[in-house]
DNA sequence: GGACTAACGTAATCACAGC
DNA sequence: GCTGTGATTACGTTAGTCC
């Protein structure tokens, strides 16, 4: 945490969604589902939630967590490198391939959505349901569309001082 | 205060529609 | 085929809660 533009900084300063307490009963449902099957597809995620009564993006967050912390208490002392864990069994990828279905929005939904992210770009919890709720998507939807929004803007910032000098470079070879 | 863990960030990648 | 973009992953960090 050495720079101040940090992420996490500009986190802090915004509201996060109230912390999920889990009962007993809801665990043991989770980790019964872990046990059995690491990855889920969207169906199971989707009954797993209302089994024990919660959002689906609540099930993905919490199997993430729980696979980081299973391959921490797993790991070799002496092996770093922790991308191994990439090559999926093939039942997992089964649960891989079930996707929720792509969303697909308006172009008045995406207008909303722009005008929301040059104002914001890391809306908190209460902004993006206020989002959500304005277009008619799931608050989960809308996280998801702010980081692949800033993972692309990302990209292209990068992008661009590499084009201009290449055009620079097409330039120099018309003269 | 430290341990545990939900929430959330980035980066990389997959998947698929539209051209 | 390529591009754009939504969905999902691993991995890292932050912060609430419990002891």
């Amino acid at each position: 945490m050495a720079e101040d533009n940090s992420p996490y900084k500009a986190v802090a300063t915004k509201c996060r969604r109230s912390r999920t307490k889990f009962t007993e009963e809801q665990l043991k449902i989770l980790i019964n589902a872990f046990n059995k099957k690491p990855y889920p597809g969207y169906a199971a995620k989707q009954r797993l939630a209302l089994e024990v009564n919660t959002e689906e993006s609540r099930i993905q967050i919490w199997f993430q967590n729980r696979r980081a912390r299973h391959r921490f208490l797993k790991r070799p002392e002496k092996n770093l490198d922790l991308r191994q864990d990439r090559v999926y069994p093939e039942e997992n990828i089964q649960g891989m391939r079930d996707r929720r279905c792509r969303t697909s929005y308006t172009s008045s939904q995406l207008q909303t959505l722009m005008n929301a992210f040059m104002e914001n770009p890391y809306p908190g919890i209460d902004s993006r349901e206020q989002l959500a709720e304005d277009i008619g998507v799931p608050e989960s939807r809308v996280q998801i569309w702010f980081q692949n929004r800033r993972s692309r803007l990302r990209i292209q910032k990068k992008r661009e001082p590499e084009e201009a000098s290449a055009q620079r470079q097409n330039q120099g070879q018309d003269l």
